[in-house]
This record gives C-alpha cells, structure tokens and sequence, in this order.
DNA sequence: GTCTATACCCTGATAGAC
DNA sequence: GTCTATCAGGGTATAGAC
C-alpha cells in the first residue's frame, strides 16, 4: 500500500468517525507517525482526500445505477434491487458512504457541483422506477416523492446502525431491510 | 425579543443552513450588526447556544413520548402518534430537528451525556412500543430492530426535505408520510 | 450594551535542509 | 520522503474604555 493509500485509508476512519471538519491535518499526520508537512508530498491538499473518498463512492453508486435501470425486470424487483445495492456498499465500505452522506456539503467549486448532479441524476432514476411501479400497479398509489424520500432517507443512514458495537448484523440488513422498506410494518391480516 | 433571543434565533438559522462548525461568532455578530465580543454579554460561550437549541427540542420530544406511552391505544395508534408529532415538530421547528440530528456531537461533558441518555430512552420506549405491537400481532413478525432503524431513520430525515424550495408540503407530510411508514410500498393486491 | 484591542490557540499549507 | 521552521489566517474568548 502506498503512503497516499494509507493516508486516504486513515483519513477515511477519522472523517467518519469525527467528520471531516474536526480531523485535522496534524491528526492524521500522528497517526501515520509522520508530521504534518509531510503529507503534502503525497496529496495536495486536505480537500483532495474528502474528494477522492467522495467521488469514489458517487461514480459507484451511478454506475450500479445505470445497470438496474437496463434491467428487464419489474418496478418492485428493481427497487428491491436498488435496496440490495445500498446494503452491500454499506457492508462493504461503510465509511465511505458515512463520508459521502455527512460531509459532501464541504466539497467545493466544479466538484461539488459534479456530486451534485450526481446525486440528483440518481434521485431522478429512482423517482422514474417508482413511478412506473405506480403506473402498472405493482407500487400503491401514493405520494411518489415521499415514497422517495423515506426509501432514501433510510438507506442512506444504513451506515450509521452498521459496524459500531452492538448494531445490526449483516444477516438482518440483508434479509429484514428490503421487506420492511417495501411491505411496510403494519400486519395486513 | 431580548437580546439573547435574537442571537438564538439567528444562529438557528445559520447553524442549520451551514452546519455549527461552519458558523463563527463573528458570523452571528455581523448578521445582528454588533462585534462579536458583544455577544458574549448575553451568552457565556458558543455552545451554551447549541446547548439551548438541542436539549430544548430533545426535552420536548421526552415529554412527547411520556405522553404517548401512558395513551391506552392500539400500538400502531401508539406509533401513529410518534410519527405525527415528528411531523408536527418538524413543521413547526425544523432548525432544532436539523440542528439536533447533524449537531448533536459537538456537545461535550455533561450535557453530551444527558442528550444521549434521553435519545437512548427515547429510542427505548419507540422500541417497547414496537415489541408490543408484534406480540398483540398489530405488526408484522418481523425483525424489531430494523422496524425501529427505517422509521427512526425517515423520521429524524424529515426536516431535510421540508422548509426549502420545491420541497414536500405540509399536507403530504401529515398525509402520506404516516402511510408509507406503517403500511408499505409495494400493492398487496 | 457595545466598542477596540488583543491574547492565545489551532488550522492548512509552503520553503528549503537533509 | 521526511524533517524543522514558519506563515497567514481564522477561531473563541477576555479586558477594559466608553
């Protein structure tokens, strides 16, 4: 592993755990038992670190995205299929996706606004795959955005029940999260 | 409004559009046309003000829950309840939901530890109400957990998409939230 | 109650020796 | 590739005049 490797790989524990305003320079310097002078030999600057962590994870996110829209499957299997995909990157590299959701607001210039249309090219490939759920009946004939929104809201703070002490286990986010989301919680009998 | 009030008042704003880190004393100063030392007669340090804005909505949300823990009602009435008054709080006071939910880390000491003690009952008596609900076979059998992490994830997420531009509407979210929430996505017919 | 002036600390980042 | 030394700027907060 290279130096830069290590310090994106340090820098990726501290910013999830701390955020990325609270971890300085200095502190990752410490860490990797180097002084903080040092690190600008292998990234430019501070913001660079949070761009690579961020842009990473966004570029993922839309190419799994443009595979499930070319599926030839029902709207419900594609959701199910867009659920699966957030628990696996979840499980996979949480601090990631902790990182991209907490403090993308601190990239800056044409990056943020490249995340930005990221971001809002998948909510639009979301919403489009409710709505045809709607259209053929396979989704109730609800409020579309908030459909949306609370699919949204709670697979993008899946990070924060994941791998601390205590939290959900892999095994029930895989099994339980895609049932609740789309089933609901409320017994039907 | 004292004073005081006003300082409140503005940081809400601020420290919910910018985040607390990113809004300095001299920042609230400039806005109320005042240096920032001047501020410091009417409060003892900047978090005392996070202290405010947090532990007052936290606060109401306990007293909210005791109120709805002692109704004799159907769970899912119980859960209802719970997410009607997230709905209502959101509306009436997005900044504190905003400010507690991105916020609440940068408490220290004491008052850290009596915020997470009441989000921990919180959550406590949310789950006890789903637990209950699955016993009396008004929920689904389905993983506890997880029920609680999707509605407390949606419901903590509320103030993100309420109170900006082309956002949802009060009316879709007393309306439609409540539904989704407890009955699902897909069609059951 | 607000001001000016300032103390003190931490930040990201650079220059240049080794 | 790492170091020491340093810079410029920003942060919170205080002292004391008015």
């Amino acid at each position: 592993m290279t130096r830069r490797e290590q310090i994106i790989k340090i820098a990726k524990i501290q910013f999830r755990e701390s955020g990325y305003l609270s971890v300085s320079m200095r502190d990752l310097a410490t860490i990797l038992d180097i002084k903080a002078a040092s690190l600008y030999n292998h990234i430019t600057s501070k913001e660079e670190i949070l761009e690579e962590i961020i842009m990473q994870a966004a570029n993922y996110f839309t190419e799994e995205m443009n595979v499930i829209k070319s599926l030839e499957s029902s709207s419900v299997d594609k959701l199910k299929a867009v659920i699966d995909h957030h628990i696996d990157i979840t499980i996979r590299d949480p601090e990631s996706i902790a990182i991209l959701n907490n403090d993308w607001m601190y990239l800056e210039g044409k990056v943020l606004r490249e995340f930005l249309s990221l971001r809002k090219a998948y909510e639009e490939n979301l919403r489009t795959i409710i709505m045809e759920g709607v259209q053929k009946k396979e989704i109730n004939p609800q409020n579309v955005e908030i459909i949306l929104f609370s699919l949204l809201s709670t697979l993008r703070r899946l990070h924060s029940w994941y791998g601390k002490q205590n939290d959900l286990s892999e095994y029930q986010l895989k099994e339980d999260v895609p049932k609740i989301l789309l089933n609901g919680i409320v017994s039907s009998t």
